[in-house]
DNA sequence: CAATGGTGGGTAACCGGTTCCAGCGAAGTT
DNA sequence: AACTTCGCTGGAACCGGTTACCCACCATTG
């Protein structure tokens, strides 16, 4: 009644565990007579090797975890995460390794996680969104693990084996002022992601070096992303200063807001005020009226942060790699 | 250099390594003495056991697995499964068991997720949201797992063990439904949720059954529990049936996207048109006007999944449970 | 004082794979 | 014909835990 195992198959198979263990592995000096016949005993049988005692004999888990420090009502809330992580799946398709998302959030939750990667489940870490007061990525410099950020490297301690898979978040900024600039925007709000996190702060600082001695702090507003975040601080905004004449807003969704607002306070978009967004998400396109936006390639970013870490996994040195946005532009500037 | 195992500890406590195995499982017949100097070895050296050894000798994986039907950007736009997760992750806490979380959607991921199971990662299995054509409830008969249903039992095969806990949806709609009438609603729409979904059915079979006689199909219409299909199906209704007077969404964000329609097409509420939601999720009560919903105890549900499993799990025969819901009257009635 | 009973702990088998090593037979070389 | 060489395979050790079994030891008891 127990599963079959891989004496089962040796015996099946009229050859020895160690020549099955071959044929599985698909080492090359086996005879065709033998592979044949082991795979017909698989077949036959439905076998399958047991995980725990592969992992323990060659001590590698064949799995990898996902980190995100944003508590779990934000991270299923964000499609952002949702496009990442299906980057992070497409590239993981080809090989057998496993996936395991672990949230932080809570103090709780972080000592949980660093707890679990140090319990030895996983070979590798993708962190897909690293804070400045990270406790998962402070918890992690004395574990061994390689480590792939997909954001900019936090200025805090990180493990030896670190990389990172990333846009060009700075540079996406610029593209996206230069573009309201060209429109004839004078006055640029920014509306700014959550400023825990280390890429919502490159983007706030490329803000502030692009508008140089012309800054001003009453102009910036930060936010979490969401739509709702995004409405209230152009609302706020506006109250301080009633003449602003673009906001260019580090999400999506937070520019979906800022167009409620401006819609609630009679403003039309683009002729009073110009928006744009970050991301080109889907609802980017589905907007009223239609965002402009700076595209990133979110889920290549998956996608390859993923193959640098095996790569590093395998003991190759991979590089950073830094992906280029792109401007997109539709009707609200 | 590497890791260290139960026999370093064993030679450092001047035990052998049964013992402290048993120490670390909690034997009772362990000697105060031996437990005192194999807890002073393993905090000496931050010794974590093997998880992979420990699952080889003793058989268990130490790990549940959480089935998702949906595709990922679903999952990742839906609070309540957020929220179903935090009371997954909630009875998970006090053990030390690690959870899986596996999507489908696509016939590859279906295909991948039962794989993974069948490969025998997991100890057990709670599927949040039911489909009827569900590759991979479909999948899943044939293998031995006990598996914990969150939502009403499907009509296809099921493995040996299942059990289903969750709420009374039938009990719910009622209870939305003769509210409205209480409030002198006479033409009650209702836009449903997504139909693959077994619950979403449930719901609309308890709506048409409370009308009867006078159910009409053109005032029904499905959704995908997000507030853009709740928006477009309540447009729909109106168009076709101008004189409705009150609607009742399967989710909290169909009925926010009905508002919208409503104020869009002048119509006040509750004093036009009377507008219920399902959930009794956060944005029901900041909802403009705050939103009369049916509040189902959706964290608790996640607990006691995973207290039935784990009783399952442990051998013993749990029952299923299914959970009362509760009117919650704000102003949108 | 011998028989008895219970407790603590050492030993070894076992979980199901991988991998190193040695041996064997066939083919090639001198 | 004897000696290499080479491809293939079986056997055994090993990964790091758990646990059944057995024995030594000590405290009771008759």
């Amino acid at each position: 009644m127990s599963r079959t195992t891989i004496n089962d198959i040796a015996a099946l198979a009229g050859v020895s565990k160690g020549t099955v263990s071959r044929v599985l592995n698909g080492h090359p000096r086996v005879s065709e007579r033998s592979r044949e016949a082991v795979w017909r005993a698989i077949e036959q049988t439905g076998y399958r090797a047991n995980v725990h005692a592969r992992s323990l004999a060659t001590g590698r888990n064949n799995a990898i975890a996902l980190l995100i420090a944003a508590a779990s009502d934000q991270l299923f809330s964000d499609p952002t995460f949702a496009e990442l992580i299906e980057g992070v799946r497409d590239g993981l398709l080809e090989t057998d390794l496993s996936l395991v998302i672990l949230m932080g959030g809570s103090e709780t939750e972080d000592h949980r996680t660093v707890s679990y990667i140090k319990a030895g489940h996983v070979d590798g870490l993708i962190h897909l969104n690293p804070f400045f007061d990270d406790a998962i990525t402070a918890g992690l410099p004395d574990c061994a693990l390689p480590l792939v950020l997909c954001g900019p490297r936090p200025p805090i301690p990180l493990p030896r084996q670190n990389w990172v898979v990333t846009l060009d978040d700075a540079g996406g900024v610029r593209q996206a002022l230069d573009h309201l600039a060209s429109r004839g925007a004078h006055k640029i709000a920014m509306i700014g992601g959550d400023p825990r996190g280390v890429s919502a702060t490159v983007r706030f600082q490329a803000y502030r070096d692009w508008l140089g001695a012309s800054f001003d702090p009453d102009l910036f507003e930060p936010g979490d992303y969401g739509a709702g975040s995004g409405q209230v601080a152009l609302a706020r905004i506006l109250d301080r200063h009633p003449r602003v004449d673009a906001v260019f807003c580090a999400s999506d969704r937070m520019a979906i807001g800022a167009l409620e607002t401006a819609y609630r306070r009679g403003l039309h978009v683009p002729e009073d005020l110009l928006v744009m967004g970050f991301d080109d998400h889907r609802i980017a396109a589905l907007a009223d009226p239609p965002l402009s936006t700076i595209r990133q390639p979110i889920r290549e970013i998956g996608r390859t942060a993923v193959q640098t870490l095996l790569a590093a996994i395998a003991g190759e040195t991979p590089s950073d790699k830094v992906f280029p946005t792109h401007l997109v532009v539709r009707d609200s500037t």
